[in-house]
DNA sequence: GAACGAACTTAATCTAGTTCAATTCAACCA
DNA sequence: TGGTTGAATTGAACTAGATTAAGTTCGTTC
């Protein structure tokens, strides 16, 4: 498995030497999920920070009523996992798994502790990171304070319209904050249109 | 107006040396800010990154219909602001006012971004900042996908008891994403028990 | 100290979205 | 080839929370 992708998607916010490079390539271990395997579970420590390679994964969270709430859809490029039991060592509460076959790297809890004390590059690399996070995660708040469930799906479909291929319909309204069933009214009422 | 308080916050998370702290002492800026006065305004760019010294700050987006989205509180110790705005330099969301008579520095841009090109030690600790700031992001889409509004109410109150002096009603109804009114029923509810 | 406005409350009515239950549909697979 | 299983749809009944509008409380100002 090539880790020239994820070295691509740092360089586009810092740049890294070769002995950086080098480093990070050798503390990366590569994985093959399959369709519906967890990688993560509720419950247990996670010891990985995930980046992924191909395909898609998603983060949710299941309430003591067994509702499942998506918190992030993951596609190449993007790093997933649940950082407060990354970096606390504490049992999880979200859940991990691919949604379609798919190639991700793992980072270590030990490795990434490593890369950062050694490197600042990568200090400022996920600065950023989780900055930008910062901001869309407010942003999704707003939404989902200040528009109808219609308007947060138009928006959906619009902002990440190749996740349409890979993820369930079901899971689109969870991470949406609605029903399965009001999601297909909502979709009725569109077609229509 | 004493500068001890940013260093001591931030040494809780890293340790910085003398010639550090004096730096960032020679670049915050001092504030003092009235109730009611704002920080930041819709539609301009953001150019200070603030924390709060003393008192109490709301920073919240005004929707097209004129009905106000307050994202967060800031209370001695915070930082807050429109990081897009801030690090992009492009036109804000949102809205920062003060809730009480207020003390706070700001961190113009150009000093923070001199701030985490000289001293790695200032990424780690935004690193760190930003990194706990998305945990607590991610918790509350959670809560707002999963609990009733009584439910995330009582979470406010035993979290935050302390707003509670700070705050009006309704604004901690537009945190919460209900109506002050709805918010009034909860209360009474609550208190019949 | 009257008068004003802003925050809060109360109650009636309304609606966006839920719940529940039945039906269809497609994928898998033995 | 037919049976099972889970996803999506449909519709009826329901409810958490919104909207509207009127009244109350209280601090501020002239």
């Amino acid at each position: 498995m090539d880790s020239g992708r994820v070295i691509k998607n740092i360089e586009q916010h810092v740049h890294l030497t070769q002995e950086e490079k080098e480093y990070l390539e050798s503390v990366l271990l590569p994985m093959k999920v399959s369709q519906n395997e967890f990688i993560e579970e509720t419950g247990k420590v996670t010891r990985y920070f995930i980046h992924v390679n191909e395909g898609c994964l998603m983060t949710y969270y299941t309430d003591n009523q067994g509702n499942d709430h998506v918190i992030q859809f993951a596609t190449p490029g993007w790093w997933t996992g649940d950082l407060q039991s990354f970096t606390k060592a504490m049992p999880s509460i979200y859940s991990t798994r691919a949604l379609a076959d798919s190639s991700v790297w793992l980072l270590p809890k030990v490795q990434m502790d490593t890369l950062l004390d050694q490197y600042p590059v990568f200090e400022k690399y996920f600065r950023i990171i989780f900055q930008n996070s910062l901001i869309t995660h407010q942003q999704r708040i707003i939404r989902n304070l200040s528009m109808s469930a219609e308007g947060r799906y138009q928006y959906f479909i619009d902002k990440y319209p190749t996740l349409e291929q890979f993820v369930p319909q079901k899971y689109i309204a969870s991470h949406l904050g609605i029903t399965p069933e009001f999601l297909s009214k909502i979709r009725r009422k569109l077609m229509e249109k």
